[in-house]
DNA sequence: CATGAATGAGAGTTCATTCAT
DNA sequence: GATGAATGAACTCTCATTCAT
């Protein structure tokens, strides 16, 4: 009694990005379940094939978004370079992918406290609770990992002398501040590319950690590996 | 059928702050205006002789933190500084502020969006309507005139030679983005009191501006805590 | 959270005689979606698959009881008698009609100023207003089209001499005044039928027409068609 | 901490009439004691110095009106003129009084179902229930008494052979039907004044109660036509 | 897979009413 | 008398979710 004329079944990626889009706009708790199967052409009862409930929907857009950002950071963080610039690999690569998908990178800030919060429906099972919770803590582990290669990489770079001794804490806080923000403010076709807007704020940080130490070479950028 | 046990009569400021108190912690769609007045010990239907709608209180709540912000700020702007001075006592007065009160902080940051997509509920009359989109768009100038102050110094020093030739306004909103950050992680009691962390801040982005240049004192974080 | 021992699929007439009903005991602002609800077996929320608001209700249940009116009428006007049989039957078919359902003949009478004064509820989106609107003002009118129905008749009888010089308008809404208040008194079951009421106000209202020119006949209450 | 910066004092009479007005707008249920306050300059709670309750108002509201149409019917029934010249003054003063205050006489067809409907607030003491039931009771008790002026005349005009015969029951109904009708659409300042409907009105219905008899007079309203 | 119909749980909001001032 | 503040009860409407088809 109900067919779907669309073009092509949907998949859970399809889904996925969708949802990261009306996410952005309405944030998880205005975002309905119906507003998400309207952009892929679905009813909401639908959206239950593909996804347990929206918890388990949110969880699934943000840890999508999470894994293409640790993806990137491995890569670059197992090179031979100084700290000076796998950190601005690190950052460009962040930004680069923030502002290329500013929706997934607006939900990792805006949606983290609904994610947090919910409190997964009781209804059917025992374990939906726990299966759950399970996995959305596993979530924030790697949330936390995430920042951690940035704050290692900072301590490092001091520990190197390669960069001026700061909080390491909060001057990662800092950072992450000013990259989420990006999400948040940035819109494709303005002024700036992705690519721009990630130069300068790699710039604006590591001549921040490099500047005090500035002596004939001007906040080096690739630095020679000094004694050692 | 209405009683009032109530000790002490309530106010406006009590209720505004009650409620961003509650909005940092659930955010604004999660939010119910039981869980507000329950702070302040009223019911729900109580608040509604003080705010004409949950939107109106949200209006408020964020009206008043960035009016606090921005009296910060006036005084500071016309002081004869040089602009790092200025703008190291800017950001110090913002973060202090954003510690102070983590919470007006965070729903500066987080609950915009829903501000913006507030449709103010046609309830009683129709110009509820256009006096509540007034006051907004009033709302929304004001925010970006405040970014406007650090876009301003900014320039003004590049312009003076003191700070190295950034993007104002992408540094700008590194800027903000990192302060607004704050308000997510920031806890009282923590490892570092308010004035640490602002401390720490402007050092952030103050040694960013002046880094590549040569001047005598490189603006150490830890620096030499001279007389002893 | 929801399941479905429904004995049998409701459908939106069922609902609508529903609501005629609970709608003439307590009135439309007295009368809550819960009471409808309950009359067919539903819950309050299920009716809301079926209608958008109560405001869309109210108007559904007016808009078909003014239509089997309209219908009635149209299939006697069409006929070519004198315009005194005619109009006998026009006001017998409407009686009856009032009397079969008195609930909906007084909808028409007592709802009618709470659809004026509804504002349609902007919820979901901002062209629920129009589109209240615009089917609001086409029943509006139809309705007045129904009373020119009866205007007419007696505009062109007494063109036709067969009805005595009235002044049509107050007269038509005299005559409407009085079927619609059948609706609030009678009671099926009573010491007269329908069709017995509907032939007491015709007599009531055609004598009033004809009374002054009576000739031979003297108004008679079940006259003989006569020669013609 | 409060005052009536108001030019005069009001009183009880003042307060009906707005409420009347009011009530005729909005109906009942839809009427809020503010609306009604608003009106005479005053706020909710001060109109309990006044009434007991809504109910209480609303009941005074009818009484009052009821009161007035039964005054004018008393003078007029104790004179010894034929049935047909009574009635005539009936309808007319009844007429006259209703164009002379519509909304006194829209409230006396619409809001009669909420004060039938109206369950007096259990809330204060258990006699306020008593007091009200019975006030009400005497007011409706008054009200088939203003009908059965009607139907007595009635009777007695036919008893005298003044009046074909009717059903009195229903004819008077349909008198009043028209009577009440006159409230909902009469507006004043509109092509006719209050006495000229109310002679129309009158003329109607009372050609309709001798228009088959053979008298001398006929009873035409703007009659003639002769030659034909 | 997909859907329409149904629903329990609540959310925001309104309102008659009370009471201390 | 009059008022502002407060409240319990109720109402409309939304929404995530289920289930038979």
């Amino acid at each position: 009694m109900a067919r779907k004329p669309a073009d092509q079944s949907v998949n859970k990626m399809d889904i996925l990005l969708a949802a990261a889009d009306v996410l952005r706009r309405n944030g998880y708790e205005a975002t309905t379940m119906k507003d998400i199967a309207a952009q892929v052409n679905l009813t909401a009862a639908s959206l239950y094939h593909h996804f347990k409930s929206k918890d388990f929907l949110l969880l699934s857009v943000l840890e999508t978004g999470l894994q293409v950002a640790i993806d990137q950071m491995e890569r670059i963080l197992h090179t031979p370079q100084p700290c000076a610039d796998r950190l601005r690999a690190m950052i460009t690569g962040h930004i680069v992918d923030v502002t290329a998908n500013p929706a997934v990178g607006a939900a990792m800030v805006f949606e983290i406290r609904s994610l947090m919060n919910a409190r997964p429906g009781i209804a059917g099972s025992i374990h939906s609770d726990a299966a759950f919770i399970e996995r959305r803590d596993a979530f924030f582990r790697q949330r936390d990992a995430f920042e951690n290669l940035f704050r290692r990489i900072i301590k490092e770079g001091i520990a190197a002398g390669e960069f001026r001794e700061v909080d390491a804490a909060v001057f990662t806080r800092a950072m992450l501040g000013a990259h989420n923000w990006v999400g948040v403010w940035y819109r494709p076709g303005g002024r700036l590319t992705g690519q721009e807007v990630a130069a300068i704020m790699a710039d604006t940080f590591i001549t921040s950690l490099t500047g005090g130490l500035a002596e004939g070479q001007p906040a080096p950028l690739h630095r020679a590996q000094p004694g050692r």
